[in-house]
DNA sequence: CCAACGATTCGCT
DNA sequence: GCGAATCGTTGGC
């Protein structure tokens, strides 16, 4: 039949980070293959979601399939998928596979999309995006081909607590932010 | 109120 | 490998 199967968002992080492994992001018009993500939970004390709604993590706390975009060290923009209350995931690579033009204009020189924030300059994404739903022609993801995929797992990085939660999940072979080990 | 610190990246050594 | 950039959020007094 004909009807595409949508991604479910409503799970915990770390379901839903390793559904997301291998779907396409598309940001008007820029995007690819998402190859690697984190798992934060609310009762996970490395997540922004930990100590309770904010106005800064308020889209975590909204409805499943949608973005909560935050900022990092004062000048970086972060993407995050919106699952289950409380729950999200943290997009940290992109295999580019449209929209390349774009990317390369707003990125310059170095890698596109081999990082949280990397990925975030190169689609174009800011604060404006938070809390917009996946969904739209100009802001979708779309479910992983029914290939089976290798997934490598890991501790997350750059926190400093929960080091040791293995809530990072990335595509076999594929441009990652950092090699698992 | 004020001080410290990031779910990072880039450039230089 | 190391440190600067840069500012909103957080936590302590």
């Amino acid at each position: 039949m004909s009807d595409a199967q949508g991604i479910r968002f409503d799970l915990p992080a770390p379901d839903l980070a390793r559904a997301l492994i291998g779907a396409r992001l598309s940001v008007r018009g820029a995007g690819g293959l998402i190859t690697e993500t984190e798992a934060y939970t609310p009762d996970d004390p490395a997540s922004h979601s930990f100590r309770g709604p904010t106005r800064r993590n308020a889209a975590m706390f909204g409805a499943p399939g949608h973005a909560y975009v935050y900022r990092i060290y004062g000048l970086h923009w972060c993407l995050n998928v919106v699952g289950a209350r409380g729950h999200a995931v943290l997009i940290r690579a992109l295999a580019p596979d449209h929209g390349l033009d774009g990317m390369v204009a707003r990125r310059g020189r170095g890698a596109l999309c081999a990082g949280p924030a990397m990925l975030s300059q190169a689609l174009g994404i800011t604060g404006d995006d938070d809390g917009r739903r996946f969904g739209t022609a100009d802001f979708r993801i779309e479910p992983a081909g029914a290939t089976p995929v290798r997934i490598l797992t890991g501790p997350r990085i750059g926190i400093s607590r929960a080091v040791d939660v293995p809530w990072r999940f990335g595509l076999a072979g594929a441009v990652l932010s950092r090699p698992f080990r």
